[in-house]
DNA sequence: ACTTGTTTTTAAACTATTATAATCTATACT
DNA sequence: AGTATAGATTATAATAGTTTAAAAACAAGT
């Protein structure tokens, strides 16, 4: 094996050990330029043998070309940032590009530390979600001159491009849906808000919705930490012992929907006869509970893809930067817990 | 604000808008050396103004050190991962260091060629799940001379340094609690094998525990993809089909596990009476679930944190780079899906 | 020997940091 | 007051490991 060197190998080292200049050894390792194949293969073999692993840190200096692309998100233990991350993945997977995740954990403080810390990369682009960002931090995003795209939201003015569903209608739609069907006792249950910005365009696409129908929201209650799935289970349980005649209850997402309806049918509670139920995010938990739990597909894995597929468009070659919108829609799945008699 | 620049700004914009060298600008950036109090905000007022971020492609290739930690993990969507990463970044927070992740799949081709990306960055340190690599990327980190600490699992040798239980223990100290507590006729779900190492593990100790006391598997069965809760409710549903007489089930993780729970409540089964369960993992959903799954902590954020540690300790000044090998203890959780009437 | 085209080399970036040298300031001493 | 000197502050020069662009060397065909 190669002995343990002290100093770390650089392209001087392999073409030394096979007595060609470096320009050559790194035209050979890039597949970049025209090389003979005699001595294209000398020089992968000379690379092979002594292990040499090229050094972007020099490489993307000198070509002022980095392959990374940030990726800012609030947290990796919602399930619903992994996903559209598999979406982005899938995209960059034979390109040259490479994501580079941060977690902000919804705190604008550390976005704009996260941020700040990523562009001081000079990544190729910045997916970040979300359309709420502190000044300094949009600041930046303007200065950098490089693609940036806010996902999961279009409620908003992007700095760039945009790639997201409507929150707001959202809401607003899922509460079309539950009045139609003729509940009208409704209880809503979602995480703080103030951190959450999606959270709180559905809640307030959900109210407005209701409103429309002449209907306001009879009780509502709301957590943050701690297991989702159980807080639904108590805050479900606490909030019918205050009302018990609600039928029906939105959550403003899956875990604790499910946390819900696992409490209801602990309790024999008939749903979605007695209490309909709906959550948000067709989380791939939902398919294993006894009973389907009504929600609204969030594109995660559409989103990841598609901003993905804008950072690498603008960096290619010869294209115009314009900023690209693109809003989807998400649809309701009725589930088991959403009844659907009458016709929507 | 500032123009729409075509070049991206230097230390020599700053310098230039500041009237000092970009050496005096550079060290008041870093916050490093003797700088007046005059410049010193001079220099922090232009390149505030200007909206300056310095370049960590440069000022790492200059100074030979960068402050990214590779963390490569099998998957992001077995929310295992995440929470060693949540360890991690734990202790990163207030360091320089900065984790960037790369998932490989369950793949080791994928593995490597994420490994040679991450090497390429010259990166402080390498966190990675697991022991079982291609010689290749064995080879690639003992040449790195950076500090190396594979995580999670325990059974073998490492390379380095290594944090991690050992799941053939946790497999074997499941069985023996399983066999005290006089459940016999024992079936075992998991995930396909030849891809999850650790899973394997678990199951040999299993096995093993079980044959000490001369008990043998009676059914088992795998799965690969697709929701580990609905996997769970299909796969218990058909091997009791199979083997109605099964009293205990053994999954190899927690959400196949919490699967399983559901539908045995569902079909009326008394839990644990006459069939008790266990997962592995100590996931948080399972604090939502009507009845706790018996279960095994796997130490996920200790573990994250103890190799962050290690990375932060060899990249001290004046410390011995000898490797740190720490096997961490799962304990049982019996929860409400295992008798525990005699005790062990 | 003279193009032409391919292959390889040389020299100059790229943007910071490290190390060393130069300058300035304030204090002490004659 | 004048100057030496330590200590603080700032500047200059060299360097990191690669890539880009331009120049040179080489081979083959006429």
């Amino acid at each position: 094996m190669t002995p343990r060197n002290k100093r770390p190998l650089t392209l001087r080292d392999v073409s030394e050990a096979s007595g060609v200049s470096e320009m050559t050894v790194s035209r050979v390792l890039r597949k970049r330029g025209d090389v003979s194949e005699t001595t294209r293969k000398r020089v992968l073999a000379a690379a092979k043998e002594l292990g040499y692993v090229p050094n972007q840190i020099a490489g993307s200096l000198a070509s002022q070309r980095v392959n990374l692309v940030a990726v800012i998100i609030p947290s990796l233990s919602n399930m619903v940032f992994p996903e559209v991350l598999t979406g982005i993945n899938q995209v960059f997977e034979n390109t040259p590009l490479q994501p580079v995740v941060g977690v902000t954990d919804y705190m604008p403080e550390k976005e704009e530390r996260v941020l700040y810390e990523m562009l001081s990369w000079r990544p190729s682009g910045v997916i970040l979600a979300g359309l709420e960002h502190s000044d300094a931090a949009r600041a930046m995003m303007r200065n950098s001159g490089i693609p940036i795209v806010e996902v999961m939201d279009a409620d908003g003015l992007p700095i760039d491009s945009m790639v997201g569903i409507s929150h707001r209608r959202a809401g607003l739609e899922m509460a079309q849906a539950i009045q139609k069907q003729g509940y009208k006792n409704i209880g809503f249950m979602g995480t703080k808000m103030p951190l959450d910005h999606r959270a709180r365009k559905r809640f307030e696409g959900f109210t407005e919705g209701l409103a429309k129908a002449g209907i306001e929201i009879r009780d509502q209650d709301f957590y943050s930490g701690g297991s989702a799935l159980a807080k639904g289970r108590e805050m479900t349980q606490s909030m019918l012992e205050r009302n018990p005649d609600l039928d029906f209850l939105y959550f403003s997402n899956d875990m604790i929907g499910a946390g819900g309806l696992l409490y209801l049918l602990d309790q024999g509670i008939d749903v979605p006869g007695q209490i309909g139920l709906a959550g948000f995010n067709d989380v791939e938990l939902l398919q294993g509970l006894p009973r389907k739990l009504a929600t609204m597909d969030a594109c995660r894995l559409e989103i990841g893809r598609a901003a993905a597929q804008i950072i690498l468009d603008r960096n290619a070659e010869g294209t115009d930067d314009e900023p690209v919108l693109q809003t989807m829609s998400p649809t309701i799945s009725y589930g088991d817990t959403l009844r659907r008699d009458r016709r929507v």
